[in-house]
RNA sequence: GUCCCAGUAGCUCAGUUGGAUAGAGCACACGCCUUCUAAGCGUGUUGUCGGGGGUUCGAAUCCCUCCUGGGACGCCA
């Protein structure tokens, strides 16, 4: 619908005086519905630069505005109403995604350009959560769409792998642990013996000493720390990259909280001599009150670095490493002004790239009201999550489909991207409270519905084949034989897709492509339930067939963008 | 106390950046598989768009104010 919108401002643009081109595209929209029309120009906006009523810019032109893409041109209160050309539209359309292929709502806007993610980003020594499954999933889908819109991404995992908390687990260790147990039990055990720490803390606050005197021989390199810590680290990540083999997640970078041990004390010396430093009750910290912002700590009474001091550190490092264009940062909205001062603290250095960082804050999940909480216990493990959903997937199949083949492997599509899609669909910054059944819900708005009709879709190419291929057959399309209601709306829809992934973009919200897939699963089933497709009339058939090759191709596409499979049969 | 975010159908959420009659799913009732996958489709019911003011041709959307909920506010990340 690009190309048409580009038309109509064309001609447009050249019927009025003195509106820009790209104003008038801005301003057209689509109508509510599809008696008033495919695109719509509202008149409004330019009524004071033309000096006449929007009924009489309309009516004026409706007149001249002709082309051969064009039905017919209405004027209705104020709208200019198009309407296209079907026959030429759904042709066209229908070339468009056959020709495209998978690289169909692919486009260069990104030119190369580097985007930096900062996703996922669990704490070693803790299980991975259900928490953490938001900012994996939305920015795996962000880091998606970028690469589709022709932007390099390097996604990084700002692991959590240094700090006070090695110290008490070393403790933990050392009292009430065992080596056969922690390679048993893996992070279990590492969160058993923090908790175990945490409690005997309380009785015996020597204990917090102790741990503190662990991390100082961390920090300096002390044999048995460093392998400790290690070894804590290692086991974390093998659980992790568990999970992330799971989701289907991938990251350029590990690079974590330590990596960046040796980067800081540069970044205090660069804020000295910019004089951007202030002691304060002999911590150092920079002042942002002229921006209505709290100070942030750079350094503790101690002389100890904190989180700012870090970001910073890694701001600069991957500004001078990827050269990004853009460097997004997801986290849950409790941390905005940590993020905003981060922002300025860089923009005072006096780097004019500050602005090329954005934080993506998302809504915080919690469980039947109740926040989540490691230590006490109230939190549902991602893992136990999928595994729940894989395994209500694999009955489902047995009941329905119980010869399919490789059924372990299409279980856990659906599965996951039951539970990754429930987690992009709404709005990314609402808050969500945890259900079993709303998790495990696979009718309706559902991953598994767009991945049931994806199937679909590709049963009737199978069955057009006659063999197992999912390419569309020979045969040529015949627009004329699809020009009934069912047939105009898919491929409205479809013709939508492109901008619907700018608007992701844009808007750093994958779950535009979640609705969008659903909207367009939706107008396909009605077709399907319309119109038989494999019947004996060869034109009938063969248009119809290249409808539902055109549908297959943009779903498949979409659901690549928000990081789920499309197994062909299900 | 200050600042930020959210509030739309019984529930969960959309709403093309100020446009036409505010839409989906769930739930509920009924109907549709001897024909291409019923994880599907159709029909039906539900709205003080949190309240009140204002801005204008026009407001769920922008401004002010109040209410409710969440969050952040110096030595965790």
């Amino acid at each position: 619908m690009l190309r048409y919108k580009q038309l109509v401002s064309h001609l447009v643009a050249a019927q009025v005086e003195g509106v820009e081109e790209s104003a008038i595209r801005d301003l057209l929209e689509y109508p509510p519905n599809p008696e008033m029309g495919d695109l719509s120009l509202p008149c409004f906006k330019l009524s004071k630069a033309l000096r006449q009523s929007p009924q009489a810019i309309a009516d004026g032109l409706k007149e001249t505005l002709t082309h051969e893409a064009f039905e017919r041109v209405d004027s209705v209160s104020g709208y200019l109403n198009i309407f296209l050309d079907k026959t030429r539209f759904v042709s066209e359309q229908v070339d468009e995604i056959l020709m495209a292929g998978a690289q169909y709502g692919a486009r260069n806007l990104g030119q190369g350009g580097t985007v930096v993610i900062d996703y996922s980003s669990p704490n070693i020594a803790k299980p991975f959560h259900i928490a953490h499954l938001r900012s994996t999933v939305i920015g795996n889908s962000l880091k998606k769409i970028h690469r589709f819109l022709g932007f390099e991404v390097v996604g990084v995992n700002h692991l959590g792998d240094w700090g006070t908390q090695f110290g008490k687990l070393i403790v933990g260790y050392t009292r009430w642990g065992n080596e056969a147990k922690v390679e048993s039990d893996g992070i279990d055990e590492l969160l058993r013996l923090y908790v175990k720490f945490h409690d005997e803390a309380e009785k015996d606050p020597a204990l917090e000493d102790e741990a503190r005197a662990w991390f100082v021989r961390i920090e300096h390199g002390d044999e048995e720390a460093i392998r400790l810590w290690k070894w804590f680290v290692e086991i974390s990540l093998n659980e992790f990259k568990k999970m992330y083999d799971l989701l289907g997640v991938e990251f350029e970078s590990y690079a974590g909280e330590s990596f960046y041990n040796d980067k800081m004390d540069p970044v205090i010396q660069e804020l000295k001599s910019k004089n951007l430093l202030e002691e304060d009750d002999g911590a150092m910290l920079v002042r942002l009150d002229q921006f209505n912002m709290s100070p942030a700590l750079m350094l503790k009474k101690d002389g100890s670095s904190l989180y700012h001091t870090r970001d910073v550190a890694a701001a600069l490092y991957r500004k001078n490493t990827y050269h990004f264009v853009k460097s997004l940062y997801l986290t849950d909205y409790a941390q905005n002004l940590h993020f905003q001062q981060l922002f300025k603290i860089v923009d005072l250095m006096g780097y004019d790239w500050a602005d090329q960082m954005i934080h993506v804050p998302f809504g915080r999940v919690s469980l039947e009201g109740a926040s989540l909480s490691t230590r006490k216990g109230n939190v549902i493990k991602l893992e136990d999550l999928l595994l729940q959903a894989i395994d209500k997937v694999r009955e489902i199949i047995e009941s329905k489909n119980p010869n399919m083949p490789n059924k372990e492997e299409v279980a856990r599509q659906v599965g996951v991207g039951a539970i990754i899609f429930n987690d992009l669909f709404a709005n990314r910054i609402k808050d969500v409270v945890f259900s079993w059944e709303d998790a495990l819900n696979f009718e309706g708005e559902s991953g598994p519905y767009v991945q049931y009709t994806h199937a679909r879709l590709c049963s009737v190419l199978r069955k057009a084949n006659g063999t197992e291929s999912t390419e569309l057959p020979e045969g040529a399309l015949d627009p004329s034989k699809l020009l009934n209601t069912e047939a105009v709306e898919v491929l409205r829809e479809l013709s939508r897709f492109s901008e619907r992934i700018e608007q992701a973009m844009v808007k750093l919200e994958p779950s535009i492509i979640s609705r969008y897939l659903i909207d367009v699963a939706q107008a396909f089933n009605r077709f399907y339930h319309e119109c038989p497709i494999l019947v004996d009339d060869p034109a009938v058939r063969a248009s119809r067939l290249a409808l539902v090759k055109s549908v297959q191709i943009t779903l498949a596409n979409g659901l690549a963008l928000i990081g789920l499979a499309a197994p062909e049969k299900i």
